[in-house]
DNA sequence: AATCGCGCCTGACGGC
DNA sequence: TGCCGTCAGGCGCGAT
């Protein structure tokens, strides 16, 4: 389930593959994700040249020569870089064939995900105008999150899952951090006080940028562009150990639906 | 304005 | 063995 180290991984694995290439044709064979594939991506796409490839949260954005391919994994996408030649599998939906005789192949079996187009100003696009700021910059700070924060009753895990508030924190990743932080899942959020929202901001970029630094986390499909799987999930604390004793105290750590989502937590350990 | 719940979709898994 | 129900989950969207 690609996260935004998941994302990212893909993005500094494809991006040398893909710098300078000619498109030669783009082959849609499964056109149903979470939104259609425009049937125009083939014409406005062959003929030009990619770019640059970038990561805005979960969003890949590949600019060409005519504009920007906005692509998002959902929860079962990867994207692979295989010679043309290649038979596709079942869940291979799109192919972008480069003028190296090879493709950026997209396999989604959920199909949760997308492909869309933008002309320009990629940035701009409806699904990423009001998204927040990025976890490992700058602007994610510890005044940031607390001035955000402020009388919100939302419980302090789906808070952190808002893109609208920090982008490509999965709830894998905010099971983590919040454990890292000492902070109970379910509190609400206007209750936290600063000092505790630093510990939060510096406890998302720890676990993220380890993710990253690992390739991300594999748990049950993803696997990195050139087919590896992640290793973060050897580092996981909490997530997917319920039953499981605290690494920190012992004690067992407790699974309970929030939102319909797993959250995973000591009850020692955070607060 | 903030929050909640739904629905999209397939594969894995457990129970019978 | 095989069938069927349940779960997993990102995230936009409509309802409240």
């Amino acid at each position: 389930m690609p996260e935004l180290p998941e994302v990212e991984t893909t993005c500094q694995g494809i991006t040398p593959h893909l710098l300078n290439q000619g498109i030669t044709n783009v082959i849609v064979r499964q056109a149903k994700l979470r939104w259609a594939v425009p049937a125009s991506l083939a014409a406005k796409l062959t003929g030009q040249t990619i770019v640059s490839i970038n990561r805005r949260g979960k969003y890949l954005l590949i600019d060409t020569t005519n504009g920007t391919v906005i692509m998002h994994l959902g929860m079962s996408g990867s994207l692979r870089i295989v010679p043309s030649t290649t038979e596709p599998d079942k869940h291979d939906h799109l192919d972008i064939v480069l003028t190296n005789h090879h493709c950026l192949r997209l396999r989604d079996p959920r199909r949760f995900g997308a492909v869309l187009w933008k002309k320009e100003n990629p940035l701009q696009h409806k699904l990423l105008i009001n998204l927040g700021p990025e976890p490992l910059s700058d602007a994610f700070n510890g005044e940031y999150l607390f001035k955000a924060s402020r009388h919100r009753k939302i419980a302090i895990k789906q808070f952190i899952m808002n893109s609208h508030i920090v982008v490509g924190v999965g709830n894998i990743y905010a099971n983590e951090a919040l454990f890292i932080a000492g902070i109970r899942p379910t509190i609400g959020t206007g209750r936290i006080n600063r000092q505790r929202i630093d510990q939060l901001v510096g406890a998302i970029k720890l676990v993220l940028s380890k993710a990253i630094k690992a390739g991300g986390t594999t748990l049950r499909d993803f696997t990195a562009s050139d087919g590896r799987p992640g290793y973060f999930q050897q580092q996981l604390n909490v997530y997917n150990r319920n039953n499981e004793p605290c690494p920190q105290c012992g004690n067992t750590i407790i699974l309970r639906q929030q939102n319909q989502r797993a959250s995973y937590y000591c009850r020692h350990c955070q607060t």
